[in-house]
DNA sequence: CGAGCGTTTGAAATCGGTCAACAGCAGTGG
DNA sequence: CCACTGCTGTTGACCGATTTCAAACGCTCG
C-alpha cells in the first residue's frame, strides 16, 4: 500500500501521474514540457533523512513525487511541533521563499522522493506561463489555509475533536490522490500525531482508543479503517451532509 | 496615536509611506506608475466592519493603508478562532486564491483603510515585473512563517509563553513600521488576544497581572510598556532579542 | 451619575499532562 | 524455535495548568 510506487512513475511531469495533484495542473502539452525542462533532479530520501533543515540557504522548492514528509520546528529547549504532513504532490519549502532560508525541518516519515524545482527559473518560467502563475498562487494560498485550518485545530478543539478531524483530513488527502478514502496506514506514530495536534502520546492512544470503543474507526497498529465518517464528522465540528447539530460525545 | 493617519497619506503607492512594507517594495519609479494605475480604489471601514466575509467570492486582495483587522474562523456552534491580527502594509485576502472565495472574515479592530488590488490585474503586471512578482512571493512566504510561527505557540507552548510570544511579535512589527518598540496600544480587547492565543480571556488577564508584577511589563487598560525585553524573550522561549541566532541541531 | 461592558480576581472543577507499569511486535542471535 | 532486547503503543492513577463559574471592579459614555 506504498503510494504511487517509484516503478509506476515515469521521470517526466509531462506523463507523471501526479500531473492532477502537482504544479503543472492545466497546462498545455508544450507548457509541460518547458516544466520538464524545469526540473532536472531528483532526491531520493531514505525513512528519516531530512530534505531540508532549518536555516539552510534556500534555492529550491520540491515536490514529493513518493513517500510521506513531515516538516517541524525545534525549540532551542528541544520542544518540537510538527507543522504538516506532507503527501505526494504538495509542494515543501515555500516558507523558505520570504527569508532566502529555511524556517523548518523536512524529514522522510518513509522513504521518499522529492522532484527539485530551482526557484529562479521556476519565476522566470511563471513569467512566460500565465497558467503555471495561477497555479502556483493557488498552490501558496491552500497553504495558508491547510495552516489556519490547523491553527484553528489547536486553538479552539478540544483533543477528540481535532484527532477526529485529523484522520478525516488525511483521509480526504489519501482519496483525492485515488485511494479508497475510508481504509489507510498511518505513515506517522502516535507521537508525531500528538506533536501535530498538540497533545500528548498518551491523548492520542486514549482517544483512538475510544474512537474505536464508540464503533467510529477501527485500529490495528497504525492501520485505520474509517467507519462512521458522518460521526467523526460530527465529533470533529465540521459541518457534514443535512446535519449541522451539536457536537455528540461518546464515552 | 495612531498609525499612520489617513491626512498623512497620499493615494498613490508610489508615494505611500508604506512603500517599504507593502508590496512595491524595491520597484523602479516607472514600475511603481503601473502598479498606482492597478490601485484604483480604497475601501474605508469603521471599527467592527468587514472587509469580506467567508465564503465570499474572491477578486482582489487588499493591502492595509492604515488601521488595524482581524482575520477569523467561526465554528459552526459558534466557537471562534483569530487567526492574525494585520497591521498596515500587509496584504489581506491571500487564503481566497486558492478556492477563489474568502476562508475567513476580515474585521477592522479600528477605523481603518484598505487598498484594493485586482488579482487578476495584478498577476498580469507580475508577469511583467519580476521584482514584483518575487515581492508578492515573499510576500506569501512570509505569511506562510507567519502561521508556522502561530503553529508552534498554539500546539507547543503554555499560556505564558504564547501571551509573552505575542507581545513580542507585535512590539517588533510595529517596531518595524516606525515605532518605539517598547510601547504601545493594543488593537485588541483580552478577549480577542485570548481567541488569537488559544486560551481564555481570564487566563490572559492573569498573566498580564504577573507580568506586571514581575516587573517585565507595564499595562494599564490596553497600553502596554515592555520593561524587561529580555526576560520576556527567555520566557517566550526566543534567542534574545536582536540576535538572529542559529539553531543547532543534533541528529 | 448610573448603566453596561470589559477586565480583574478568587475559588472550584476538569481536561489533558505526567508518571509509571505493562503489553505487543520486530529484530537479533543463540 | 525461543529467549532477549528495544521500541512503540496502551492503560491506569494521580496531578496540575488552565478552564469554568462567580463576583467585584473600573472605565466609558449617554
Amino acid at each position: 500500500m506504498i503510494p504511487f510506487p517509484k516503478a509506476t512513475l515515469p521521470n517526466k511531469c509531462s506523463t507523471c501521474v501526479l500531473g492532477q495533484f502537482c504544479l503543472p495542473i492545466g497546462l498545455t502539452s508544450d507548457d509541460l514540457n518547458k516544466v520538464d525542462e524545469l526540473v532536472k533532479e531528483r532526491i531520493s530520501l531514505k525513512k528519516g533523512e531530512r530534505l531540508y533543515r532549518h536555516g539552510n540557504a534556500m534555492s529550491s522548492v520540491y515536490s514529493i513525487r513518493f513517500g510521506t514528509l513531515k516538516t517541524e520546528h525545534v525549540l532551542p529547549d528541544g520542544r518540537l511541533q510538527i507543522i504538516g504532513f506532507h503527501l505526494p504532490g504538495e509542494i515543501l519549502g515555500l516558507d523558505a521563499i520570504g527569508e532566502g532560508q529555511h524556517q523548518s525541518d523536512a524529514v522522510a516519515l518513509e522513504d521518499s522522493e522529492a522532484c527539485v524545482i530551482r526557484f529562479d527559473e521556476f519565476e522566470s518560467l511563471a513569467r512566460q506561463i500565465p497558467v503555471l502563475q495561477h497555479q502556483f498562487h493557488r498552490i501558496l494560498s491552500r497553504e495558508l489555509t491547510q495552516d489556519q485550518r490547523h491553527l484553528l485545530s489547536l486553538g479552539s478543539l478540544r483533543a477528540e475533536e481535532r484527532l477526529a478531524g485529523f484522520l478525516l483530513n488525511l483521509s480526504e488527502r489519501l482519496a483525492a490522490r485515488g485511494y479508497v478514502n475510508h481504509e489507510f496506514d498511518l505513515r506517522m506514530s502516535r507521537e508525531e500525531i500528538g506533536s501535530y495536534l498538540g497533545i500528548q502520546i498518551e491523548t492520542v492512544s486514549r482517544m483512538l482508543s475510544r474512537f474505536a470503543e464508540s464503533g467510529l474507526i477501527q485500529i490495528k497498529q497504525r492501520h485505520v479503517k474509517l467507519i462512521d465518517m458522518e460521526g467523526l464528522c460530527e465529533l470533529a465540528g465540521l459541518p457534514k451532509p443535512n446535519q449541522p447539530q451539536e457536537i455528540k460525545i461518546c464515552t
